[in-house]
DNA sequence: GTGGTTGCAAACCCTTTGCACGGCA
DNA sequence: TGCCGTGCAAAGGGTTTGCAACCAC
């Protein structure tokens, strides 16, 4: 993603373009694999050294609040990052921490209509998340 | 679940008998919500002060390795643990920060034959876990 | 101009670790 | 008795916070 487009959907969500907003964005596009904030921050400090551990944490807050990236969580105790807004579900692979991001529009029907004849009592469902644990073949990426 | 039972359970798994051990273990099926061990030492030391943090820490992990609990994470970022050991799935309210435990028989079902008909490239399944994040209605518990 | 942002460093919180003592088998 | 488990306190790692200087609007 070219940086005016990243310019562009700050600006879209209200929010003031920084130099730094726009490197920490850019930074988990280009990483892509649902990079930590390390990853992120070393990333950026390759080409920008001046830039604060404190700022990328608080930008990454910022982001996620603001519906333009997302939290990940695994078993392992780090945060990690998603710019991948709409519902998805997620491969998972112990070994590696390996995320990798799994879209299925049969299964997401198939849940829907699963859960329209079966109400769980007293609670409402708002979005069904697959952890799919399992492994990936060696010769993938 | 009495203390009898709880060091049944310990011995079954080829661990040591502890006080402390027995302790950890009862806080959490007694606890029930997915207690975090910051939960778990608490009400531990409202009758036994002398427990150690890190101790408790010790034994979550101990257990957690040989099969006895599980760890559950959200999206926040406290460890939290589970006395449920078969595979289940989860419902959660980001709001009140409640876990609840999800079987579905019928859904599991569903899945396996979903998967089975459907491989994903490049990956081989071992579990799948369902978050189902929504809300729980005030009057359930 | 001015209020939101940044850099910096210290503080924080949860969790882990090292080691001497103590207790289970 | 021997060795594993515990208590304690300090260290660790990731994340947050406070504040003065700065810059986008």
């Amino acid at each position: 993603m070219p940086p005016v487009e990243i310019r562009n959907t700050l600006k879209d969500h209200g929010l003031r373009v920084t130099p730094q907003r726009v490197a920490v964005l850019q930074a988990i596009m280009e990483l892509r694999d649902h990079p930590t904030a390390e990853q992120v921050i070393d990333f950026i400090k390759a080409k920008n050294p001046n830039i604060a551990v404190g700022t990328v944490y608080k930008i990454l807050e910022m982001m996620v609040e603001n519906g333009l990236i997302r939290k990940v969580k695994t078993d392992r105790d780090v945060m990690r990052y998603d710019t991948v807004i709409e519902s998805h579900h997620h491969l998972y692979c112990h070994d590696s921490d390996r995320i990798e991001d799994y879209f299925d529009e049969e299964l997401d029907h198939l849940l829907d209509d699963y859960f329209k004849g079966k109400k769980i009592p007293g609670f409402s469902i708002q979005d069904i998340k697959l952890q799919i644990v399992g492994k990936f073949s060696k010769t993938n990426k």
